[in-house]
Formats: C-alpha cells, sequence, structure tokens
DNA sequence: GAAGTCACG
DNA sequence: ACGTACGTGACTTCA
C-alpha cells in the first residue's frame, strides 16, 4: 500500500526525478532491481523491484500513471536509457523530460558529463559511487545483490543528486542561448533515438561468416607473399616489427618518418607513396585493408546481434562530439566500411527486416558546403548550388578558369580537396598533404581560391574574430562551443582552436538540421500510422526499413522533411536510393 | 591504459 | 623554424 500513497504524492507534482537501478549496462538487456524518485532536494523515496518478471511489471503497472502522466516533466541523469528499460515492461514515458546530462552538454560540449563530475563540480559534493557497491572490472556484481539498505541510499542520493543539478542547469540554459535547442531538438530527439535503438537493423549473418572465410585465404595468401619479400615472417599487427623490417632491414627510406615517440611510422599515409616502387608496401597495405574489415566488421558484427530480437542495436550518444553530432557505438553503426569495393560488400550484409522490407537511404547532398556558402553569403558558390551543379566541378570551373565541361577529372578532384579544405581550415601544408600538388602550388590553389570566393575568406575571418570576441562560436540553431584556446600564446593551439571556430558552426549546423529532419519524419510516421522505421543516422544520412507497399507515400514524406528542416540561402537537397535485395534462396544459386 | 592505425561523415 | 587539416569508435600491440 505503501506505493499507493507515493504514487499520489507523484501525481501532484509537475516535476520529478526519477533513476532505475537495473541488471545491465544495456537497456534492453536490464531488469529493473529498483527506481529512485525525488521531488524535494534532500529527500526522496526508493521502490525495490521483485526478480520475478511477472511481479515486477504489475508493480510497474502501478506507476503506469505516473510515468505516462503528459503533465509531468520527467528530469534524470542519462534518460535515454531509463526509457529503455521501462519500455521492457511496456512503460511508455509521457510529458516534458529534463535531461541533466544533455543540458550539461549544451552548457558545455567539450566537458565531460558524468554525474558525479557534475556533483562535485556545480554541488560540492560527491555521491556514492556505484564500484562502491557492486565493486568494478571483473568482480563486478549484479546490483540486484546488493542490500536493499545500500542500494536505496545509492538509488535516492543520485535522484537527489540529479534533481539538485536540473535547479542549477534550468537557470543555466538561457543565459547559454541554449533553450530553444534543448528544448525544441534535443529532448524530442532523446526519444526518437531510443526508438531507433530498441527497432535495431537486421545483418545477414551467414553471408557474413560466407565472407569471412574468402577474406582468410586473401589473407593466408598476403601473409605468405610479405613473409617471403621480408625474408622472414614477422607479426604484421605489430607497427613496431613492421617498422623495422621495412626501414631496418629492407632501408626503403633513407629518412624514415617517425611518431612522437620515437617509432617508425607506418600508416598508410606514410607508405603509400612506396607501394608501386615496393611489392611488400602494396601487399602490407592490402593485408591491412583485409584485417581490418575482417576484425572489426566482418567477425565482429555478427557477435553483436542481440539473441532476443535477431538484430543488431547500437547505442547512440548525445553527449559525446562537440560540435553537436551524435555518435555512435557497440556497436558503431557510423562507421560501416563502403568506400572499396571490400567495403561495399560488409555493407551488403545490412538487410531489410523481412522481403516484404526494403532499406531505404537518404542522404543531404554537401550539406556542409551548402551551409558555409550561405553562412559566407558567398554568391558565387550560391549561384552554384542554385543552378543544382556539381558543385566541385562548379569550383574547379571557377578557380581553373575553364568551362563546365572542360574541367577534367584532375581539377574537379583538387577542387574537391580544397571545398573539403575549406570546411575543416585549410592550409598550404595539409592541402599538400592531401594531393599531389606541392606545398607552393598549393598555396597558389588556395590563393586563388579565395579570389573566386572572397566572402569565404572573409567569414572565416569573421569566425576567428567572433571567437576572439565572445569566447565562443554557434550554430544556426544557437548552439555554442566554446574556444578558451582561441587566445594561446602557443601558435599550434591557437590555430587548432581557429580551425574549431570555422568548422564546429558548419559541422555543428548540420548536425542541428539533421536532428530536425529527425524529429519531423518520426513524428510524420507515427502520425500516419506508418510501419516505416527510422534505423539509422550516419551524420548526414537516415536510414529507414521501409515495408515496400509504404515506399511511395515515404518516399517523397522523408524528402520534403529533410529538404524543408531548415531554410537557408541555398536550397537543402536530400538524395533517395535503395537496392532490390536478392532472396537469399536465389543468391546461393547464383554462388553455385 | 596508451599508442598506432584505420573505418566512416 | 615549427607543425597543421574537422568530428568520431574499434581493434591490436605492448608496456
Amino acid at each position: 500500500m505503501a506505493q499507493q500513497l507515493l504514487l499520489q504524492s507523484l501525481l501532484q507534482q509537475t516535476e520529478v526525478c526519477f533513476d532505475t537501478e537495473t541488471t545491465a549496462i544495456d537497456a534492453l538487456e536490464a531488469e529493473l532491481v529498483g527506481i529512485s524518485f525525488c521531488w524535494t532536494a534532500h529527500k526522496g523515496y526508493y521502490v525495490p523491484f521483485p526478480v520475478d518478471k511477472e511481479e515486477s511489471t504489475a508493480l510497474l503497472n502501478t506507476f503506469r500513471p505516473f510515468f505516462e502522466n503528459e503533465k509531468i516533466t520527467k528530469v534524470g541523469q542519462n534518460l535515454k536509457y531509463d526509457l529503455k528499460v521501462l519500455e521492457n515492461y511496456g512503460i511508455k514515458v509521457q510529458g516534458a523530460l529534463f535531461d541533466t546530462m544533455i543540458a550539461h552538454y549544451l552548457i558545455n560540449p567539450d566537458m565531460r558529463h558524468n554525474m558525479d563530475l557534475l556533483s562535485e563540480t556545480y554541488l560540492g559534493y560527491t555521491p556514492i559511487t556505484i564500484e562502491s557497491l557492486i565493486g568494478k572490472g571483473k568482480a563486478q556484481r549484479s546490483m540486484r545483490t546488493v542490500a536493499l539498505e545500500e542500494v536505496k541510499e545509492y538509488a535516492v542520493e543520485d535522484a537527489d543528486v540529479t534533481w539538485q543539478l536540473k535547479d542549477v542547469f534550468k537557470a543555466e540554459l538561457p543565459k547559454v542561448n541554449a533553450q530553444k535547442v534543448y528544448t525544441d531538438l534535443e529532448m524530442p530527439l532523446l526519444k526518437v533515438l531510443a526508438a531507433m535503438e530498441r527497432e535495431g537493423v537486421t545483418l545477414d549473418v551467414a553471408y557474413l561468416k560466407e565472407y569471412s572465410k574468402t577474406l582468410d585465404a586473401e589473407i593466408a595468401q598476403l601473409e605468405a607473399t610479405i613473409a617471403e619479400q621480408a625474408g622472414t615472417p614477422f607479426n604484421l599487427a605489430s607497427p613496431k616489427q613492421l617498422g623495422d623490417i621495412l626501414f631496418e632491414k629492407l632501408k626503403i627510406d633513407s629518412k624514415p618518418k617517425k611518431t612522437k615517440t620515437g617509432q617508425y611510422a607506418t600508416s598508410e599515409e606514410v607508405l603509400a607513396p612506396f607501394a608501386a616502387k615496393h611489392k611488400i608496401v602494396a601487399d602490407i597495405l592490402e593485408w591491412r585493408q583485409v584485417q581490418k574489415l575482417k576484425s572489426t566488421y566482418v567477425d565482429a558484427l555478427p557477435l553483436e546481434v542481440n539473441p532476443r530480437t535477431g538484430r543488431v542495436h547500437t547505442t547512440y550518444m548525445q553527449t559525446v562530439a562537440a560540435t553537436g553530432r551524435l555518435s555512435s557505438n557497440n556497436p558503431n553503426l557510423q562507421n560501416i566500411p563502403i568506400r572499396t569495393e571490400r567495403g561495399q560488400r560488409v555493407r551488403k550484409a545490412f538487410i531489410a527486416r523481412n522481403d516484404d522490407y526494403i532499406l531505404l537511404s537518404a542522404d543531404y547532398s554537401q550539406i556542409e558546403l551548402r551551409i558555409i556558402a550561405a553562412l559566407s553569403e558567398e554568391h558565387n558558390m550560391i549561384e552554384s548550388f542554385l543552378h543544382g551543379e556539381d558543385i566541385h566541378r562548379a569550383t574547379a570551373a571557377k578557380v581553373f578558369n575553364v568551362p563546365l565541361e572542360a574541367v577534367t577529372r584532375e581539377q574537379r578532384s583538387h577542387a574537391k580537396t580544397v571545398n573539403f579544405g575549406i570546411i575543416y581550415g585549410v592550409s598550404a601544408f595539409g592541402l599538400s598533404a592531401q594531393t599531389d600538388l606541392s606545398r607552393s602550388q598549393s598555396k597558389e590553389l588556395i590563393d586563388t581560391y579565395y579570389a573566386t570566393y572572397p566572402n569565404l575568406r572573409n567569414y572565416i575571418q569573421k569566425q576567428i574574430h567572433f571567437a576572439q570576441e565572445h569566447g565562443y562560436v554557434e550554430t544556426v540553431l544557437g548552439r555554442r562551443r566554446y574556444l578558451p584556446d582561441i587566445h594561446s600564446r602557443n601558435q599550434v593551439v591557437r590555430g587548432a582552436a581557429e580551425r574549431n571556430a570555422v568548422n564546429a558552426p558548419i559541422q555543428g549546423s548540420a548536425a542541428d538540421i539533421i536532428k530536425i529532419a529527425m524529429i519531423r519524419i518520426y513524428d510524420l510516421l507515427q502520425a500516419q500510422q506508418l510501419q516505416t522505421r527510422m534505423l539509422l543516422q550516419v551524420h548526414d544520412e537516415l536510414v529507414f526499413d521501409v515495408p515496400k507497399t509504404e515506399l511511395e507515400i515515404v518516399k517523397p514524406l522523408i524528402k520534403e522533411a529533410m529538404e524543408s528542416a531548415f531554410t537557408l540561402a541555398v536550397p537543402l537537397v536530400a538524395d533517395l536510393g535503395y537496392r532490390e535485395q536478392l532472396a537469399r534462396c536465389s543468391l546461393k544459386m547464383i554462388n553455385k
């Protein structure tokens, strides 16, 4: 009956902090051990949950009126986790959210946001650590094994600390102009991400197992020929051993580059120039590529398939990237190979949920260049976008002063490199490292580039001055990144801050825009009760699982939502694509 | 746990 | 003369 009294109190609040204690870090696997509540500083309640799932569900159901109450703001630290856990029990949290972790991310994105640190920094209080309850590393126990008295203290303290942090950050958010980004962007996005993570994506495990064998054979072949050329077998995966072979034994370079710890540098960037002359180097680079694909994707991804759902569930981190981007981990589904032939084979392992569905990918075309063109008001570049021109070709035509049709592959490639360089904060050194151009040629190219796009140079200077004056730069939605190093006397440190002053608003604005699109698309799919599901976000791309019968409804819906997410002086363009999935039986037949 | 390397946008 | 592209996460070696 105690929980009835607690529920009555909860329902009288407009704002309540809660925190779930569970048996696992993975929310989809986690079972409830308890929930703590707090709505007044220094005071809270703890509800322990039984081991039995049915009993737990019944107990949680008594709190359903609270969790599903639209009028009560739910406060928490990393709420996406708690929302996912509660959904394991059929509870869909409703109402506004206040996540202290995300609030602090907006207040200072470059800092860390774990609760213990926030508590020490903003409340001057060191909370009980989770390690003191369940230990750490291999010896870590389940929260279930901890005595009620101990869990209660720990759990209620966490809710209390979060509640107090909420008061601090609530006052701070408007001061850093983050109220809108917080309320209208990050909090709604949190629910979208929780849904995407729960959905997961189907992986063709049999196909990957088969491909693993192919790669094994390729690796064995390469290892044999490399050992022969080196005159001795060695551990190719050891940069130390590899450096000794290449630079001491074979002496392929008279002045080998060293890493900052004094080892021989053997990265692709360093070795590539020797690949044409020394077959062993080409073989090593190929071995590296195959080994990477096999160990990081082909062999690792099948282990990530959740046995319950049969799908791969990533976790999106909303508070990691200093620019406002998401990141993805466990597993990272934002760096699935694509650039090489072998990489494309890996990507083909991601498939629709069944034969009635299709994977639809929608990506923003050149969103970062469009943003810098619009923000800098660089009319020459804006015009090219308005005319729907290939921007790298258009840049090449202007920079090399030739008609659009006469642009060579090489000219376009160089223009493309400079266009990207501009976004990153280009230097002649950096450009020459990325191209076959010398440093002086690079400098000349950059000078001509700025002459072609004069407002771009002005904009870069303007951003640096803004950072110097205000100590931060901001995106189109006012998301800030603080750059204290902009005043550094160390020119290397200062240079990095200056490049951030240019890059952060570009990368961050693109992140803002795709987040708007995600929220709108999620809402539209829900409002129209469509079966299409958003699965993945890869910075400028969204991937959907679409019933074939919904394709013609969903394609224009997604395209329109992405292109109208934000209005700039240049049009936003989203390109949609999908490939027909070979039925698995026919695939086998083709292989025979 | 740091360093080196490399997958992606 | 110096050291430089922006943002991530995962795997392997090695101390």
